[in-house]
DNA sequence: AACTTAATGTAATAAAATTACACTAATTGT
DNA sequence: ACAATTAGTGTAATTTTATTACATTAAGTT
């Protein structure tokens, strides 16, 4: 945990002139950085001392220390701040500012990402016979990324971005099955009735999706995607794309370790029969110096 | 430009004395933050105030400063070492490991994206009479992805996982398209086919895949995906997968500026389109809390 | 209400960093 | 080649900064 979080949880079990100091220091960390003890101090309405008791009740043992810590929380703080891409901007600019926007984006899931569904998720998964994945529109890409991960794990999995497909697959799944919705909405009617009639069918039902939506509220597991970060202005709304490919990420990962070491052999098994479709390296360098010039 | 780059660039134009103490705090920055003076001089084989010069010769204006700027530094450097999951791995671990990898991952192309393919990328989609994407494998989910975004700016674009459509789209392009294609590897044989028959045809080739790649060479434009990076190990490789999309977002977000206005419009309508198969928020509020006890 | 404990401030001390100054090495012009 | 100037470095003094020791006050307890 950083610094500032550790100052924010502590705040309340600290006496009262520690806690002054620690007002201070969250209402402007990035000043109180280059204060001394003294300084701080009398800005807190607090004598010298307590500047240093405080640092010690913050688990730092200098007032030096605690700048440390707070130049490290500050320099990830920093980065979360990313600018939306204007007019002018240049390849190099945009190329900053998009990257910013998805470190930030994933920097929220490290903090919004609840524990405990994804155990639910991957606990159910583990054990089901088959899973199959729906998603439409933007999230069609993502359901059939996510098919080609589960699978590749030796999982069954297929994946539909077809409306009558789900229909089909929803009401003919089992108990024994897995549902998995993607929706970055959470809103279209269409995921709405599939996930309605997936329901019937006694399916345990995953949506990966904005947790204040209509389908996240039939889900057995809803995991959050942040809706809330998109901003639905003009340009490309991206970052919930990358969130939700992460969460993929996590869960598969997840899902290999709980497999063990029939995750290992399987997926050593498929990337093995890929072999033969490779062109090697050497082979190749010959072919291309000669055709070229 | 972060303090530990700009030390090792300025070294070479420093005084003996002041390289030594450069070097110094090079070699452990870590233990270099938390010195006093006294110790990094007596260590660099210094007098004390060297470092304070050495200070002002870095552009900090003291020692503290220094501290301060090495901390952020090593804030950042921290989160690109990540670690693999193992075995014993709660929930919790796989998550923060897989957020820092993928962060990393964006960090590693912020350093190693090549501008001036990005913009020469940009300018030939930005003229082109429609885009052709192709990607198989873990890549037909990043095609179906890419052609989301693109056709959602209103220009005409298509996506194939399907090797003999590849061929036909291929042999069909004009030099007035472009033809896209995705590879983590750049190394499959069906994908090379296509490049070499996309090339017959004179269209302009932009190649999104590792740069030593057969595949590499044939492109006409070449963006760099992260290869070396991928763990080709057993667990889950998703950090390329990261990069791929956000250089897809990247491309996308450079073209809708370079459009302007007409690509702002074209979102808009597109929107708007999917308004009527939206659940709206208040209505559902009501039928979930009716419905559900 | 007296006693005890915790919390805070004042003053003193110790630690750390910087300045002032002196000396040395290097460079340049005659 | 040698003086003269300049840049570089170290020593010692000074200043700034942070911490400790101790006294005082406030809060809580029997």
């Amino acid at each position: 945990m950083n610094i500032l979080h550790l100052i924010k949880v502590q705040r309340d079990q600290l006496s009262k002139a520690e806690a002054k100091v620690a007002d201070e220091i969250l209402a402007a960390p990035e000043e109180a950085m280059n204060m001394a003890t003294a300084e701080l101090a009398s800005r807190a309405g607090v004598s010298d001392p307590m500047v240093s008791r405080f640092c010690r009740s913050v688990s730092c043992n200098s007032f030096p220390e605690l700048k440390v810590q707070l130049a490290k929380a500050l320099a990830h703080r920093a980065s979360f701040i990313s600018e939306a891409v204007s007019k002018g901007d240049t390849a190099h600019t945009v190329i900053e500012k998009r990257i910013n926007a998805n470190q930030a984006a994933l920097e929220y899931l490290r903090s919004h990402l609840d524990t405990q569904s994804i155990d639910a998720a991957v606990k159910a998964m583990s054990g089901a016979r088959q899973i199959i994945i729906a998603g439409m529109g933007g999230a069609a890409a993502i359901a059939k990324d996510a098919q080609h991960k589960l699978f590749r794990l030796g999982i069954p999995t297929v994946a539909y971005d077809d409306h009558l497909m789900m229909r089909m697959a929803a009401a003919g799944a089992s108990s024994k099955d897995c549902f998995l919705i993607f929706s970055v909405t959470g809103r279209t009617n269409a995921m709405i009735e599939i996930a309605e009639l997936a329901k019937q069918s006694q399916v345990t039902l995953i949506t990966i999706t904005n947790p204040d939506s209509p389908l996240a509220k039939l889900a057995d597991i809803t995991i959050t995607s942040g809706d809330e970060l998109e901003d639905t202005t003009i340009y490309v709304p991206m970052t919930t794309r990358i969130i939700i490919l992460t969460i993929i990420d996590i869960i598969a990962t997840a899902l290999a370790l709980a497999q063990g070491p029939a995750a290992e052999a399987q997926l050593t098994k498929v990337k093995h029969s890929l072999d033969t479709t490779k062109r090697k390296a050497s082979a190749e360098r010959k072919t291309s110096k000669n055709s070229k010039p």
